[in-house]
DNA sequence: CTGGGTTACGTCAACGTTGACGTAACTGAT
DNA sequence: ATCAGTTACGTCAACGTTGACGTAACCCAG
């Protein structure tokens, strides 16, 4: 086995000696902090392109503790609503004049840790994390070591962390009011199986009781079915509420995946959507749209959460106390489908 | 506005100071290279936990050239075939002790090559590209200046560059046969608006026609309608076959989303598959056991070419010349659409 | 008890860049 | 002509780490 050559780029040292000046300057001319003439400026412009010379962001980062970088964190992308978050993030960091990176975990908590430490080592700017798993005092450790922080979808705040947040409550609401004001009085709920155990009970489910009860509609706890939040979770509470006979003219589903789960089983059923059953995703993902019927769905703003969670970031760099959670609207799409 | 205090965290010379030795051996203890006593083992560990120390990444990289991440580059990921190929890359990179860093561009051919530069400046040990536009002369531009790279899905080879790839036609092949063991031969491709302009014709079109000749069945231009390769257009397209008159009982789409496009179509025309029409998708993304019917597709293995990228790296670090194209198997899996 | 090898450290420079500071030359007002 | 202010540089150290090298102390064989 013979010895690989690593090829070294070229540094400012090359190229200060071929434009005859030092080092110093032509760092000058590359960050354009002034301080040079316009002929040196010439020179060092030409030495660059002639050795190819790029700067080296971990020198520079050592000393100056920044990237241009934000790094955004998830649990995964499989998910539509994680990629699209994904997309209003790189939209509004390229906006910002700043480079993304992203960085996935399972649902080891272990590797969540590790990846903040990996981002805030890499001296990022800042991290956006959408993890609803994750841990604050995981959070606070890194965000007390200098990270600064954005946690969307969960509420936390602290030195260097803050948060971007929705009204789910008033989303659910949204949703059950629209079934209602439809004609449907046989409501029922597919919720998320972690919900049994969450405390307090998860906003979703405590509107769908509170709105029913306002309408002057019965709630039981039968009108409520919990599966894993995805298609086939969605199928199998669908099919579940229909094996057991419950009534139904509408369904409120814990988000869009089981709204299309729900959306097969009723195909199967011989049910029509919406003449015979009324059907509410969540998160309007960008399929709701392209579904059959298209979907009913509480959209929440990807491109906004990107854009206020980067806002948010570039505030706490000049005040990283105690930042206010910044909430974005949430709106009922209305489609085919309720 | 009063000035912002960056925490600087603890350095390998606090923890020397603490454990009363030199930086040079907290910084072998840390790497664990030997040449320590036990108990100044067990000093330095004390010290380190006390004042919470962290190697600095970019001081180890600036030197040493590495720093145990991957960086992976795709497109956009709200395809499910680019956010299951994520998951393949980072079971694959965790498996060998990597990070990975995840990097989305747009169709902008600039922000690829700007991303490859930042992930070339953070010293990311390798780059895997699946980026089907992207230009090679950009990749090796960045793979000579020393960014070890595997393109996926696109043939490339040369210095410090190799390819992980699948057989298309092999694919588009097993499926067109599929469709005519089950007795179809009213087949209609639904293929990439893209494919018109393409040279050579794509292998996906290429291998419908011979195997469609092969089995003695006519093939016409009006056989093959293109439209984007989305859910969207999966349905425009079918809604075209449908709209013109075509005779058809076969569909071979060309990926998932143009198949569950035309499933939709089908279901509004009144046709049930597979009884009156048989459909076929292309790369086996996870929803489709999740459709009613559940989608037959051709089956691209996303964990293996997350290893097998991973694993190329790794080969081309020690041999960065001309290393051969590894091929994955693709697989045709029957469900019910066909 | 001598000497060669090993162990357990320490010292110093370097990675490529920028911050702090110095200074010669030039500028323009008096 | 003088001087203060500005411009256009250069010098040096530092960021936090590791590679190369040096060296006391120790070990064991002869």
């Amino acid at each position: 086995m013979h010895a690989v050559v690593v090829p070294r780029g070229s540094t400012l040292h090359d190229v200060a000696a071929l434009a005859g000046v030092s080092p110093r300057t032509v760092s000058r001319v590359v960050n354009d902090e002034g301080g040079f003439g316009q002929a040196t400026r010439l020179r060092v412009l030409d030495a660059i392109e002639k050795v190819g010379y790029r700067p080296n962001m971990l020198a520079r980062a050592l000393i100056t503790r920044r990237t241009g970088t934000v790094g955004l964190v998830v649990p995964q992308m499989v998910d539509p609503f994680f990629a699209e978050l994904v997309d209003g993030v790189h939209v509004a960091a390229k906006a910002s004049g700043r480079t993304m990176i992203i960085a996935k975990h399972d649902d080891d908590l272990a590797e969540f840790d590790s990846i903040l430490e990996t981002l805030s080592s890499f001296a990022v700017d800042g991290a956006i994390v959408y993890s609803p798993k994750a841990e604050r005092a995981t959070l606070f450790k890194h965000a007390m070591r200098g990270l600064p922080t954005v946690a969307v979808g969960m509420e936390i705040s602290g030195t260097n962390v803050g948060s971007v947040l929705w009204d789910i409550s008033r989303g659910a609401e949204m949703s059950v009011e629209h079934l209602v004001r439809i004609g449907r009085t046989k409501l029922v709920m597919l919720s998320h199986t972690d919900a049994q155990n969450s405390q307090p009970l998860p906003r979703r489910e405590t509107a769908f009781r509170h709105t029913l009860q306002d309408a002057g509609l019965h709630f039981s706890e039968a009108r409520v079915v919990r599966k894993d939040p995805t298609i086939d979770g969605g199928r199998a509470a669908m099919e579940a509420v229909l094996a057991a006979g419950t009534p139904v003219d509408g369904v409120f589903a814990y988000n869009d995946a089981m709204a299309i789960g729900a959306l097969q089983a009723l195909a199967v059923a011989g049910l029509r959507v919406p003449h015979d059953v009324a059907l509410v995703g969540f998160n309007d993902i960008a399929m709701c749209s392209a579904l059959v019927p298209a979907l009913t769905s509480v959209r929440l703003d990807r491109a906004a959460i990107g854009r206020e969670a980067v806002a948010l970031l570039d505030r706490m760099r000049s005040a990283p106390d105690h930042q206010k959670p910044v909430y974005v609207d949430v709106e009922l799409i209305v489609r085919q489908s309720a």
